[in-house]
Order: structure tokens, then sequence, then C-alpha cells
DNA sequence: TCCCAGGCTCTCT
DNA sequence: AGAGAGCATGGG
């Protein structure tokens, strides 16, 4: 890859993605579209990216912000020549990667990846991005006209009459107590970063409302866990239909990276 | 009115 | 260990 820092902003080239892709197929849930012009919020920080014609184009940040948040954020060191060449080995990941071109996969701040998706719990995509966007504005802390995720330690303080207009429903209850669990220090989700996969995951269902699809969603967009592979009911079905006797061995390692283009596929499919 | 949504917990075999 | 109901809420 390529980076420039120029127009009060960073340029990355030589860099593929398919922008739209990564930021919509529900591994993040706060990106919005205005025009040509992604808006977020990535830890803390308010963020504005455009597809460019190799790469993307990070606006109004400097070298600090690149560095200490968006670099790690988009995966940039990753080597998505070599992970994907694996995955184009079989016929019909080759055939997804054709039509979706580079799915990165992003590297979420832990507790808002893990609150995040105990709010997905039986839930759909467009609820789930609601009830957090209410969440950020409600308890977030409000930086340039935007709002960060609420740190574990601000939710840890509330009862669930104080998210009556959330509607999280009978997620609030576990929203309160994994805010407690972490602000606490009980669970330490940086530490687990060094962690074998199924330490992390028993680890993070001590947590209520976090089973093991959960937890592997925590690792895989989170913790750096490409060979988590959380499955859902989309999944679920997108294996029995495809891979009847379970994915190629060699996909071990990254098969994170191939769940989500069969997840991509699925919300298509509808 | 019923079904579904990036599931989990609790209970009963 | 495995199956099934219940769980809040909203859209189709």
């Amino acid at each position: 890859m390529d980076i420039e820092f120029k127009n009060n902003g960073v340029l990355v080239g030589d860099f593929p993605i398919n922008l739209d892709a990564t930021l919509d197929c529900g591994q993040a849930f706060r990106w919005e579209k205005e025009g040509g012009v992604r808006r977020g919020v990535v830890k803390g920080v308010p963020a504005f990216v455009e597809k460019t014609e190799n790469g993307i184009f990070i606006k109004n940040i400097g070298k600090r912000e690149f560095y200490d948040v968006f670099y790690d954020y988009f995966d940039i060191d990753a080597d998505y020549d070599e992970i994907l060449s694996v995955l184009k080995k079989d016929e019909f990941l080759l055939s997804l990667i054709k039509k979706y071109g580079v799915i990165r996969i992003l590297n979420q701040e832990p507790w808002e990846t893990l609150c995040s998706f105990i709010i997905s719990s039986c839930n759909n995509i467009p609820r789930i991005k609601s009830i957090i966007e209410k969440m950020s504005e409600k308890f977030g802390e409000e930086t340039g006209g935007f709002y960060s995720f609420p740190e574990a330690s601000a939710l840890s303080a509330l009862n669930e009459n104080d998210f009556g207009e959330i509607k999280a429903g009978f997620r609030t209850k576990y929203i309160i107590e994994a805010a407690k669990i972490i602000s606490s220090g009980e669970i330490d989700l940086e530490s687990l970063k060094k962690k074998p996969l199924s330490e992390c995951e028993k680890e993070l269902m001590k947590i209520p409302g976090v089973g093991k699809k959960i937890a592997d969603c925590v690792c895989l967009f989170s913790l750096k866990r490409k060979d988590a592979f959380p499955v859902d009911r989309h999944i679920k079905r997108a294996l029995e239909k495809y891979y009847p006797r379970g994915l190629p061995p060699e996909f071990n390692k990254i098969k994170g990276v191939a769940q989500q283009y069969l997840y991509k596929y699925s919300l298509d499919e509808k």
C-alpha cells in the first residue's frame, strides 16, 4: 500500500477494498453514507472516508490519528492478496471474491463490538443500528457534532429505567451486566488477544447475553482473530447448502474472512 | 395475524 | 447433550 498525507487527510492508495461491503455487511453498525462520503465514529474520533480509484481517502485527520486509530481499524497491515489466494482455491469462494472484491475485516474497539453484538441478538440490522445510535446520543460523549460509543463505565452506572427510550428490549439487562463486568476489570478484553481462541470464547461466554456466536463476533471483529467463525442463522444455512461436509481445512486460520463473504452473499440472496 | 431478525437462557428430558 | 419455549421490539 501507499500512504500519503495531503489535503488535511490521508490518502491510502494501492489498497484494495470494497468499502461499501466492508462497512455495511454486519460487522460495524455506525457508518452512514452522505453523498459519496462515509461517516462514522471510530474509537471516539469522527471519521469521514471516501473511496478513491485504488484505495480510500480519510478526511480531516493527521498522522497521529491515522497511525493510532485508522491504520489498525482498516486492517491495513494484513495481506489480503495472500489471504484471498487461499480462499480462491475453493470454487464458491472464488466466485464470491470475483463478485465482491476485497471485503476487509475491521479491527474495532472491543467493548463497542461486544456491546453491539449483545444488541444484535435476535435482531435485524436497521434496528441494531438504531439502538446503538440512540445509546450513543444519550450516553456517549459529543465530539465535533457526533457521539462516541458509550464507555462501559458510563453504562455500568445505569439501571434499566434509564434505557426507556432506547428500546433494547430484553437485551437491556445484558448490556448493563456486561458493562459492569468490563468496567470493573473482571474481564480484560485487550488481554484476550494473546490467548487461544477457545479460551477467548470461554471467557467471553461468562458474560450474560453472550453465547458462542457473539463471542466469535467479538474475537473476529475486535480481537484480531481471523480464525474465529461466527455461525448465525444465515451462515448455518449457507454451510448446509454449500459445505455440507464442512469448510476446506486449509481455510482454518482465516475462516473468519470466508465467513464475511458467505454472510454478504446471504444478505444479497434475499 | 403471523413471521422474521448476525441468539441466549432456562427448563425439561 | 439436546430440544423447545420465552424473551422485547418493529417491519413486512
